[in-house]
RNA sequence: GCCAUGGUGGCGGAACGGUAUACGCGUUGGUCUCAAAAACCAAUGAGAGCAAUCUCUUGAGGGUUCAAAUCCCUCCCAUGGUACCA
């Protein structure tokens, strides 16, 4: 039984105090760069979640640094935010005491579990130094109109007294909308908030991922999620008046066949168009819809609603009129919040158009007879359009409106402003001053202290905690009376930049130095989770962009490959939650097993982009498998053995691909097949045995440091430790010497496998397999019709 | 509905055009022990057979190929994402 609590003590700090995972600026080595989401020190501890992604990149990372490569492998703490918040309004105790005491608890996990982050290069959002360069950052969107104060249809939580993103609200089993931090209730509010223009990289954040190796489903992810759909914006005349309604489509090929206007219930046009007689019923629809969430709006099973304007507008193409409604699935957010119905060609137009008996006029044939169809085809009832295709109409038209003004081409995109601040304590404060005549102006230093106020709990009247703190907000510049933004900054800003900050976290006059961002960037391996494809990744990209635009960063896509980890789940194969109570807390696992088993036991459950549930069973094997290898430590000899060669050597070939390709079960897999294959042997080759341990080292590095050590007879220095050596090579010729078993196949069917030397060709194994009997039994006195073979693999013959 | 991913022993999984079930867990038997645990050794996809051996098997059904878990088509199921986006 190898004292694992003996080594790790012996070796989680010291690795540390002598570097052995400091990254260097400037290396002759190529640089890597390995970044793994930081967690959040919301109070709780390590969990089972950060073993996982934290195991894997760590595994990797060792990889490659004993492979030749200056390897930056950071950490740091997303401080900031509304579970640190949340934890300290329960407990009482102010967030910076408990962000603080989190932080110490976390960190002395993460150094027990060993893993080798530089901390030289430890990073907090919440502290000055670093969140100066947050609200600094945030200038520069303001300066370049990228932040903007507008009032903003908002998702407005009663329970916390916050605005949240659209992404940050949830449904519960009822359908409920309700926040995603918390679980409280969700209504939508019209508030004046600041947001960051992210729309307007729309085009961009789609372009720059074809210069990303990012599998293909996160690319796919994120282009749905931004939406981009090419359309027409086209203007309808409104009968008796001067107005004009703009709608949007994606089909002006079927604009002959649009029998009714919808407008959204929030569209301002309203107030002018609507007439008299219906303004009762409008007003009434108008309200109802106020109390309903946009997702209510826009399900699709829902029976469709609408009311009559009691107006009309002229159709700018075939002059037709048609009459105006307003319907609540029509939303003033995307588009132009107003639409033309075409039910012959759109099922939710065609079921409105059935709702409220209008004229159903079918525009485009093909080969699909029922009514809506969706597809594209020729035009018909279309006028001078008629036996047109789809896109032959869509150029002519779209030329046509942009011609007589009557519309214009356009691309719209799903992606919204993202909604910048938040009515919270536990933030970053935002550095404008809104002056008495209206102006806003920039804090003139930064950092902007959050200051250290003792009421941090929201207030019920919707205004920031920060706002109580009068000594704070009113401030005087030149004579002229001011008051401080009192929002501050949501979770997501510390985090949309902190890998340009491990770079030079401790540069005092500007975010980071250039030449070390043009030597370290882009993030080469990011690991993270699959919870925050749209969201932090997307966010963050969006900020290395803008950037790289105003000539701050060196390359313009963050990250160049991300993995996005499964999860650990609870034995019930649920997700590990606190109210489940399925929740397995690594330490204790750790102290039974040693923190080398539970990271190569969380390693070895399958594929790294799968979620498992937790049981002890692979930390229990890995834990056996350590123990052999302790015990076959004190058989070394200094001799060689030709059969311990080949299984080292193999096992090197394999592992080698399998590191590089995060196929990290296999690899340990491969590593158990080595122990099998040699703990029963008396003596063990010493050269064969130190080369097993550097392929171990980076699932297991205590254990292999340890060893390393005692058989090198060293003393534990930098230069001495296993994780600074270099990774072994292989021996392609030992390998060659092996015999191979080939299969032999007789029309299609397995007959027999034959053992033969390795790369024989085909005259040679032929010549093999006729000295035994039962295959030649086969094809004597037989016509051989095709003879297959495949070097090292198989051996195929068709007989008549 | 759409998109993505997947469906392989009792279980986690391996193989991703070339011996299906590597490695591990579990189970069974054995060694050790007064006994148990641990540890170690052996067996272990299903069915037939005393046996050599044979037959079947990667969600279902077709197809391509000398050869298919792997490629193609149709369908079923599961997980995740997403939505009147005009």
């Amino acid at each position: 039984m190898y004292n694992f609590l003996e080594i790790e003590a012996k070796y989680k700090n010291k690795w540390h105090e002598k570097k052995v995972y400091e990254a260097v600026d400037f290396s002759d080595k190529p640089k890597k760069y390995i970044l793994a989401e930081f967690p959040y020190p919301s109070g709780a501890a390590l969990h089972m979640g950060h073993m996982m992604r934290f195991s894997i990149a760590d595994i990797y990372s060792r990889f490659k640094r004993m492979s030749g490569y200056n390897v930056l492998f950071p950490m740091g703490w997303d401080a900031f935010g509304l579970p640190a918040e949340n934890f300290a309004i329960k407990t009482g105790i102010h967030p910076s005491e408990t962000t603080k005491k989190s932080i110490d608890t976390m960190k002395n996990s993460l150094i027990h579990m060993g893993f080798g982050f530089d901390w030289e290069r430890e990073i907090s959002t919440i502290d000055p130094e670093y969140y100066k360069w947050t609200q600094w950052l945030f200038l520069k969107f303001y300066e370049n109109n990228l932040a903007e104060y507008k009032e903003m249809p908002l998702w407005w939580c009663e329970e916390l007294k916050t605005v949240l993103a659209e992404e940050e609200v949830l449904e519960d089993s009822n359908g409920n909308k309700i926040s995603e931090r918390g679980g409280h209730p969700v209504v939508r509010k019209n508030l004046k908030q600041w947001v960051l223009k992210m729309p307007t990289y729309a085009q961009k954040l789609i372009d720059g991922l074809s210069n990303t190796e990012f599998p293909e489903h996160i690319k796919n992810a994120q282009i749905n999620w931004i939406g981009r759909s090419e359309g027409s914006e086209i203007l309808f005349d409104v009968k008796d008046s001067h107005e004009k309604i703009k709608i949007f489509t994606t089909r002006i090929d079927t604009i002959f066949g649009a029998s009714f206007l919808v407008l959204s219930p929030e569209n301002p046009l309203l107030e002018k168009i609507v007439s008299p007689e219906q303004k009762d019923e409008v007003t009434k629809y108008q309200e109802k819809v106020k109390s309903k969430s946009e997702l209510e709006r826009t399900e699709l099973q829902k029976e469709k609603s609408g009311v009559f304007t009691g107006s009309f507008a002229t159709n700018p193409i075939s002059r037709k009129e048609v009459p105006i409604y307003i319907g609540d699935f029509v939303l003033m957010s995307y588009g132009t919040g107003a639409i033309m119905g075409v039910p012959a060609h759109d099922e939710r137009d065609f079921e409105f158009a059935n709702k409220y008996n209008l004229e159903i006029v079918q525009v485009i044939e093909n080969e699909i007879k029922d009514l809506p169809n969706k597809e594209y085809g020729k035009l018909i009832n279309s006028n001078e359009y008629n036996s047109l295709t789809s896109e032959e109409a869509r150029v002519k038209l779209n030329e046509l409106i942009e011609k007589n003004n009557l519309g214009n081409k356009k691309v719209n995109f799903k992606l919204r402003d993202w909604v910048f601040s938040r009515q919270r304590y536990w933030g970053e404060p935002i550095p404008l001053i809104h002056l008495e005549d209206g102006k806003i102006i920039e804090e003139s230093k930064l950092p902007l202290v959050l200051p250290d106020i003792p009421n941090y709990e929201p207030s019920s009247d919707a205004s920031a905690p920060l706002a109580k703190n009068s000594e704070w907000v009113n401030v005087e510049i030149n004579g002229q009376k001011g008051k401080r933004e009192t929002n501050t900054m949501p979770n997501w800003a510390g985090s949309s930049w902190y890998f340009l900050r491990y770079i030079d976290p401790k540069n005092k006059n500007e975010f980071a130095n250039q030449d070390k961002l043009k030597y370290w960037m882009p993030v080469d391996n990011y690991f993270g989770g699959s919870e925050h494809t749209t969201m932090h990744l997307l966010y963050s990209r969006f900020w290395n962009q803008f950037f790289y635009d105003i000539n701050l960063v060196p390359v313009s896509e963050p990250y160049h490959w991300r993995l996005n980890g499964g999860l650990v789940l609870g034995p019930d194969g649920k997700k590990m939650s606190k109210s489940l109570g399925n929740t397995v807390d690594p330490l204790p696992v750790a102290e039974k097993y040693g923190a080398d088993a539970i990271r190569m036991g969380i390693a070895f459950m399958g594929p790294v982009e799968d979620s498992f549930p937790w049981n002890e069973n692979g930390v229990r094997a890995c834990y056996k498998v350590l123990n052999t290898v302790w015990n076959l430590s004190e058989k070394l000899i200094d001799e060689k053995i030709i059969s311990q060669e080949v299984y080292i050597n193999n096992l090197i070939k394999n592992i080698s691909s399998m590191y590089e390709n995060i196929r990290l079960n296999t690899t340990i897999s491969e590593i158990m097949i080595f122990v099998n294959n040699i703990k029963n042997e008396d003596k063990i080759s010493k050269e064969v045995f130190v080369k097993f341990l550097k392929c171990l080292a980076p699932l297991a590095p205590f254990i292999a440091e340890e060893l390393y050590q005692k058989i090198n007879d060293t003393t534990f220095e930098k230069n001495t430790s296993i994780h600074i050596s270099e990774f072994p090579k292989y021996d392609e010729s030992i390998l060659n010497e092996i015999k191979i078993n080939l299969p032999i196949q007789i029309n299609g069917k397995l007959i027999a496998t034959i053992q033969i030397d390795k790369n024989l060709n085909q005259e040679e194994v032929l010549r093999e397999i006729y000295k035994i009997e039962k295959i030649k039994n086969f094809i004597i006195n037989k016509e051989i019709i095709k003879t297959i073979f495949v070097s090292n693999k198989i051996l195929s013959i068709l007989v008549k």
